[in-house]
RNA sequence: GCCGGAGUGGCGGAAUGGCAGACGCGAUGGACUCAAAAUCCAUUGAGGUAUAACCUCGUGUGGGUUCAACUCCCACCUUCGGCACCA
């Protein structure tokens, strides 16, 4: 094994003198490189080097190829296992944090990763929360915050809401802890002013960001097309509005069904009369104490109670009963459904359980639908029936034409209606943004003047980290106490702090200017700047970071703090990378021992060896299972690399074309189709990195036993090679690049280029085939013709014998790829 | 249940209509060595008594389109992700 060590010591060296990472002030061909920024946890995994190790490969072949990069790192710092630590070992959140940003940036610098670290950012510093906290302020002058009671997703043991995005399966993200409903005032932004946008601007995104991430975020924001109808509650002057997708069963409604924490119930329950009020009541506390857990296990056995109320269907008067069930949600649409149980099984079950009477609406072509005999619903398409006017029509048609219906008769409208629901932002933590609201007797809430940011966390000393289902900074006088900033007089503020997911939500911008004081960001760095050519990251972020962050950069795309010219869009390219599995195909991690540290391996093999592997084992976008044996291919491959061209050449002449022999020929020539295929590989649209170091090892095995200094071609052989492993292996393809003679900075220096000439293949062995099988092989120039192909397989006994004699009834000849021929 | 991706030697993978298995790992044999490691060379999809030549089969399964299919189309199986009473 060459000595690794020594080559990366010195180039570590060598580079942070040079500071070669560093920002330009001017750049003319930029390109804004970034990857997701981390959490600091305090240990650097393998999966993280890959996230960074495909970064930084991009970084270096753009670089050699005249770009001016931004490529910058910091840290996700705010957030729960912060107060969790200081709860559990008693150390202070910020303590804790900057002892694991520390540890981490230490890491990635051991690794040689190209950040530009005068431009590292911590979202848990005043001077990133500041602007925080201004992002929230212009979204709330925007109108986009408000206040709000309702059922949200609280976690019993954090002791915090949820966002509908921090659920997993009904669980907490964090903690797996099954999460609870609880009424509470929260801070929401009303992201669905956005959600038609943000679905439309997905199509600029098509083909550049992975077709699973456009997909996971359409099937997020979950657009509806239908109805609203109005439904009178009968003996009030309540109306109850609900959504459909099938306007067209609407003669088909037999009841109604409203979700028991929907908004509504609570105008609806002084009109429940006394004797039904108690077991509605009761129902209602009941279902509300289920978590989405049980929910969804007991789906199958749908319940509800009768109201004693009826709503009138405005279409034909007819009355139904109105049901309080918890299978309806009362975060979607109005909170209640006209319930259909001919044609939506959720309503079938439900009628089939109570007994309520079943009406087909929708006949279908072939069969006859029976009521007492329908076993499920019949959910598709068909002709309309009992439908009064709409007799007849198909049921697609229909829709429209119900809703054309109801809009002249001004009893219903078209309406569109979306999962996404309103990015709810409060947390009762301690360790994030505190949000820059005061709340006064007087003059209600009232936003911090943005002259008076940041609004600071108290210190830590003086709060209570054990969570008590309030924020801790609520416990805390010197914070709460405070004037109006509008009337001067005695207020409190407000004691939430902010989703992490606010702070990550705009990062992006601060990179571009990360020390002004003045501003978040100037227009004139995000001109130079904007938007991020290519974010890599990983895909579980998809439905979260990946929307608000859009939604973010379109409202300060909007207000003009973000130019015209950067456009509505944080990224132009999105990059998946695959996780980093241990042998078994498990997620690695902490309890289970199976954590691979790149440091420990950069010591065994070195930086360049661990690069060289990780990025041979499988394209970056998939998923790789780490085992040791694969590294040994990577120390292997650059051991030969470093004793073949870490001798200095004896000539520095870059020989004639003519003056070549064959063999010298065929080696320039294959030289410069690697220079191709490599250059195409390691290309940020294509990143195929394993198939271009394939290439590269391919290249070493054509070169002759005895290749050497002494060689004609040695010294663009190796002075070509070297600048094509640099992105890969940037340590040890500086030291050959140094032994070279060079006294430039590998990375300064262009990329090879090839020769068109040279890179073209003139002879080629193709396949023959009689009849589509594959009979033998002849060699061929590519521009050769059908004539001469055929004489040539005709020469070749092995394949004539397949066709002699026999007659030829078609030739199929594809130059440099085939020879097909038909026989009778 | 719905949406999306994937299925290729002993293993990771390559080929996106044109010689399936590039490249690497592993394995086997050989060279070097007192020996081992390292290194180098050769062989390595399965089968046909088979490392002369040759033939057959082979990319999850079954059909189809085509002169030609890992690649395109249809149905299914397995598997991994995402969503999941969204009316």
């Amino acid at each position: 094994m060459y000595d690794f060590a020594k080559i990366e010591q010195k180039w570590h060296r060598k580079w942070s003198e040079q500071n070669i990472y560093n920002t330009p002030d001017n750049p003319t061909k930029k390109f804004y490189l970034l990857e997701m920024y981390a959490y600091p946890s305090g240990d650097i995994h393998i999966g993280h080097f890959r996230n960074y190790g495909v970064g930084d490969t991009v970084w270096r072949y753009l670089r050699m190829n005249g770009y001016d990069l931004l490529h910058p790192f910091g840290w996700d710092a705010f957030g729960l296992p912060a107060e969790q630590a200081a709860i559990k070992h008693g150390l202070p959140p910020r303590e804790w944090t900057i002892k694991n940003i520390e540890t981490g940036k230490k890491t990635i610098q051991e690794l040689g990763i190209s950040y530009d670290w005068d431009r590292e950012i911590r979202t848990c510093e005043p001077d990133y929360y500041k602007w925080t906290q201004w992002v929230f302020l212009k979204l709330y002058q925007a109108g986009l915050v408000y206040r709000d009671t309702s059922t949200v997703n609280w976690c019993p043991s954090c002791k915090t809401v949820l966002a509908n995005e921090q659920i997993i399966g009904g669980k907490c993200w964090r903690c797996d802890s099954i999460v609870e409903k609880r009424e509470l005032e929260q801070w929401f932004i009303k992201i669905t002013d956005y959600v038609q946008r943000l679905l439309d601007d997905l199509d600029k995104l098509e083909g550049k960001w992975p077709q699973n991430i456009i997909t996971m975020q359409r099937n997020w924001i979950g657009r509806s097309e239908g109805g609203e109808f109005d439904f009178p509650i009968d003996g009030t002057d309540i109306i109850l509005p609900i959504f459909t997708t099938r306007p067209d069963t609407i003669y088909g409604v037999t009841f109604m069904s409203v979700a028991p924490d929907a908004k509504i119930m609570k105008k609806i329950l002084p009109y429940i009369s006394t004797d039904r009020q108690n077991a509605i009541g009761e129902y209602i506390k009941t279902a509300l104490n289920r978590t989405e857990i049980e929910r969804s296990t007991e789906s199958s056995e749908k319940d509800g109670v009768f109201t004693g109320l009826y709503a009138i269907n405005p279409f034909d008067g007819e009355k139904v009963q109105i049901w309080v069930a918890d299978y309806v949600l009362a975060s979607y649409g109005t909170g209640a459904v006209m319930a259909v149980p001919a044609h939506d099984q959720r309503d079938f079950e439900f009628a089939k359980k109570y007994n309520i009477p079943i009406k087909v609406v929708i006949q279908p072509k072939n069969t006859q639908l029976n009521p007492d005999e329908m076993t499920e619903a019949y959910t598709d398409t068909g002709i309309m029936v009992n439908s009064k006017l709409f007799d007849g029509t198909f049921s697609t048609d229909g829709i429209g034409k119900v809703i054309e219906y109801a809009s002249q008769k001004g009893i219903g409208r078209k309406k569109i209606t979306y999962r996404l629901r309103d990015w709810l932002i409060s947390r009762q933590r301690y360790w994030g943004a505190p949000i820059p609201m005061v709340h006064c007797d007087k003059c209600g809430t009232v936003p911090v003047p943005e002259e008076q940011l940041p609004v600071l966390l108290p210190q830590e000393d003086k709060v209570d980290f054990i969570p008590k289902g309030r924020s801790p900074l609520s416990d805390v006088p010197e914070f709460v106490d405070v004037k109006c900033p509008k009337c001067g007089g005695p207020a409190k503020r407000d004691t939430d702090t902010m989703d992490t997911f606010v702070c990550s939500s705009w990062y992006y911008l601060r990179y571009l200017d990360p020390h002004n004081e003045h501003q978040a960001f100037a227009q004139s760095e995000a001109k130079k700047w904007l938007p991020i050519d290519l974010y890599i990251g990983g895909a579980e972020h998809a439905t979260g970071h990946l929307i608000y962050s859009r939604f973010v950069h379109k409202v300060l795309f909007d207000l003009g703090y973000i130019p015209k010219e950067c456009g509505d869009e944080p990224a132009k390219r999105l990059f998946n990378h695959g996780m980093v599995l241990d042998e078994h195909g498990d997620v690695m991690s902490k309890s289970k021992g199976n954590v691979i540290s790149p440091g420990k391996l950069i010591e065994k093999i070195g930086i360049d060896a661990t690069r060289v592997a990780m990025l041979f084992f499988a394209p970056p976008e998939k998923e790789i299972l780490w085992s040791e044996s694969a590294v040994k291919g990577a120390v292997r491959f650059l051991t030969r690399v470093e004793s073949l061209f870490g001798k200095s050449p004896q000539s520095k002449e870059i020989p004639d074309v003519n003056s070549l022999t064959d063999s010298e020929m065929v080696m320039l020539k294959s030289l410069h189709r690697t220079i191709k295929r490599v250059g195409e590989d390691t290309r940020p649209d294509r990143m195929q990195f394993n198939t271009a170091i394939a290439g590269l090892m391919e290249f070493l095995n054509i070169l002759p036993q005895d290749f050497g200094p002494e060689h004609k071609l040695y010294y663009t052989v190796a002075d070509n090679f070297v600048r094509l492993l640099a992105p890969f292996a940037p340590f040890i393809a500086e030291e050959l690049n140094e032994k070279l003679g060079f006294d430039k900075n590998v990375f300064t220096r262009n990329y090879p280029k090839y020769n068109e000439n040279l890179a073209k293949i003139d002879e080629i062995e193709i396949g023959v085939q009689i009849n589509g099988k594959l009979r033998g092989t002849i060699n061929i120039s590519t521009d050769a013709s059908q004539q001469t192909a055929l004489e040539l397989a005709s020469s070749d006994s092995k394949i004539s014998k397949w066709f002699e004699g026999k007659a030829i009834r078609k030739v199929i000849y594809i130059e440099g790829k085939i020879l097909n021929i038909i026989t009778k």
